[in-house]
DNA sequence: CACTAACAGGACTAAAATAGTCCTCAATAG
DNA sequence: CTATTGAGGACTATTTTAGTCCTGTTAGTG
């Protein structure tokens, strides 16, 4: 349950390896070697981490990445949303509107509480934390506080009926 | 991210429409009518339910479900667990020794760590609160701790290398 | 003791998401 | 102007998820 996609895991072994502070910039090839995956696949993952700014590339002979921020201000959400896009714990909260059952449905809008409670505790998760080299406590979103609050979201989108 | 699939959301429907308390056992076609899903996908998730314990089932002419617990006592986490098994936020949690990487990776034990403190959030929310008939607040365990505790799991499996 | 209504188990198919590869183009340093 | 390195995207393969269907079992009813 609650799977995070593999390519996520692998976006998070390379932003780790990029936060070690190495002197300079650090190719894909290097990346690829240090976290033994194959190259093409730690080229996908870096120029998504590219597009999502969580990295800073420079083409050419001397080229490579480095973070584009500090490692403490990289969040486990923000990777996640990196690689997987911002998708929600149910399609509703992606695609609203899709659910003939809108009205139906008590489910749809509790979960999507859960789900905000959920990424509020992973923006708290830093890459520095991830990469093992911080273990400072984090203060972290109450699932309980969210869950007495009024509805905001609405109901998931379901099969043909 | 982090999205449960589509039978666990149609289960926990299922499930709502179960703690409604009605007369009676209600059957796998009362509740596919109910929720307007297909009997068939109804049917299997009623299956998975009665094979974790979170439904009784009984057959025969005037068979048919009934909650196996009050529902302030099934978790969200019991509902995922029963619909898409045990598995973690990475492989390894699941797979442990898959990985060729164990030694090297600084990045598993942390994810398991943060999958740990969503699966106690999710223990916490139950599925009076997914059905919408209680709001009451609810203690949650706080990421923040697990983090800075010491490391209890090994790295997840990933690509050949 | 059939007969019917309902669940149990599991095989199978279809569809979608994920993972991985490859090719062509663009930039940069020497 | 050439070698090196990233950018972008198309494409394929694999795996997971969703949905259907068939065959058997249990429990009432006349």
């Amino acid at each position: 349950m609650l799977r995070i996609s593999k390519l996520t895991d692998y976006a998070t072994l390379i932003l780790a390896h990029l936060s070690d502070a190495r002197p300079g910039r650090q190719t894909a090839a290097e990346l690829a070697a240090a976290t033994r995956l194959g190259l093409a696949t730690v080229s996908k993952v870096l120029k998504e981490l590219q597009r999502a700014h969580l990295v800073e590339s420079t083409r050419g002979v001397y080229g490579g990445y480095v973070l584009a921020r500090p490692a403490a201000s990289i969040s486990a959400a923000d990777i996640i949303d990196a690689v997987e896009g911002p998708v929600g714990l149910t399609e509703c909260s992606t695609h609203p509107g899709a659910c003939g059952l809108e009205g139906n449905c008590r489910v749809g809008r509790t979960w999507q509480r859960v789900n905000v409670a959920i990424r509020g505790a992973l923006r708290e998760v830093t890459l520095l934390q991830l990469a093992g080299s911080d273990t400072t406590p984090i203060a972290v979103p109450d699932v309980a506080a969210s869950l007495s609050a009024r509805p905001l979201w609405r109901a998931r989108s379901r099969e043909a009926s």
